[in-house]
DNA sequence: GAAGACCTGCTA
DNA sequence: TAGCAGGTCTTC
């Protein structure tokens, strides 16, 4: 369910709930298969008795660097997300000082939490974090050029730009009306730099709202305080198949890119490849 | 490229 | 009950 927008806001509202500065006072992992590559003891072991000196994020990744000189990396793959209250699929709790209890609860069991001496051999297996000043409009325009992809899948490679994932993909392409299937190379200047800017947009305007939530299930995505990410009354490609494209009226169509469900505007994004 | 694996839970 | 879900990895 994360991506860049609702890690990034997690990242924010564990900060301001003071979870910096305050020292692991005990560790209990529901889930072993949580922790990687170690055993939950060894884990626990170099973990307990450190403090969380800072929480940050790159692409859809969250870290925990700690006293030790050790970072945790967190990646909360479909459904992973934090709470300060206990919940039913916590897999994994940390005690923390002066009072507060971290919870980490994920009901599918896909996210990973890597203690590591350093990031960097994580990290440099990512492209440019979406935001950041590094993606720039010369880097992702030779990122396309030089590559005969679908534009779809290409931008949701992580090695080639870190951050997005399916929904704010459709999302992005929707607003650049551009196909999903369309050839990364096949792309003029023009459409290269409106869908450039469509990918920063649609991020920066995802964490103003604080991430995406579908539906109101407890599956979906929810926020530190439990709450729904306020993203989704604006959303106006994803999960909006059989509804009217708000630009031109056409039902949005849903195809298979990649594997992955795509929502398109058959008209708006239509599709000639050269 | 595609398909399967890893998992649980919601919806049709 | 089958199918699908915000992600990534491995193996064709």
């Amino acid at each position: 369910m994360p991506e860049l927008p609702e890690v990034e806001t997690i990242a924010r509202q564990l900060r301001a709930r003071g979870v910096e500065g305050r020292k692991i006072l005990s560790v209990k992992v529901n889930w072993a298969r949580t922790v990687e590559p170690l055993s939950v003891a060894s884990f626990s072991r170099q973990v307990r008795g450190t403090t969380i000196d800072e929480i940050s994020r790159v692409g859809k990744w969250m870290m925990f660097l700690l006293s030790s000189g050790k970072t945790i990396m967190i990646h909360l793959r479909m459904a992973g997300g934090f709470s300060m209250e206990p919940g039913q699929h916590d897999r994994l709790v940390f005690k923390l000082s002066d009072g507060p209890t971290l919870h980490y609860r994920d009901t599918r069991k896909f996210g990973r939490w890597k203690l590591v001496d350093d990031p960097q051999e994580i990290l440099d297996k990512l492209g440019p974090d979406a935001l950041t000043r590094q993606f720039s409009p010369t880097y992702f325009r030779e990122a396309m050029r030089k590559r005969h992809r679908m534009i779809k899948p290409l931008i949701l490679d992580q090695s080639i730009v870190a951050g997005l994932g399916n929904i704010y993909v459709d999302e992005a392409l929707w607003e650049a009306k551009i196909h999903p299937e369309r050839r990364s190379d096949s792309l003029d200047d023009a459409e290269l730099s409106t869908l450039f800017k469509a990918i920063k947009h649609v991020l920066a305007i995802g964490v103003k709202n604080r991430g995406t939530s579908l539906g109101d299930g407890k599956t979906n995505y929810r926020d530190v305080e439990g709450e729904a990410g306020g993203h989704r009354e604006k959303v106006k490609a994803y999960g909006r198949s059989g509804k009217p494209c708000v630009r031109c009226g056409t039902f949005l169509e849903k195809i298979v890119v990649a594997q992955r469900g795509t929502t398109f505007c058959p008209v708006c994004q239509s599709g000639f490849d050269q």
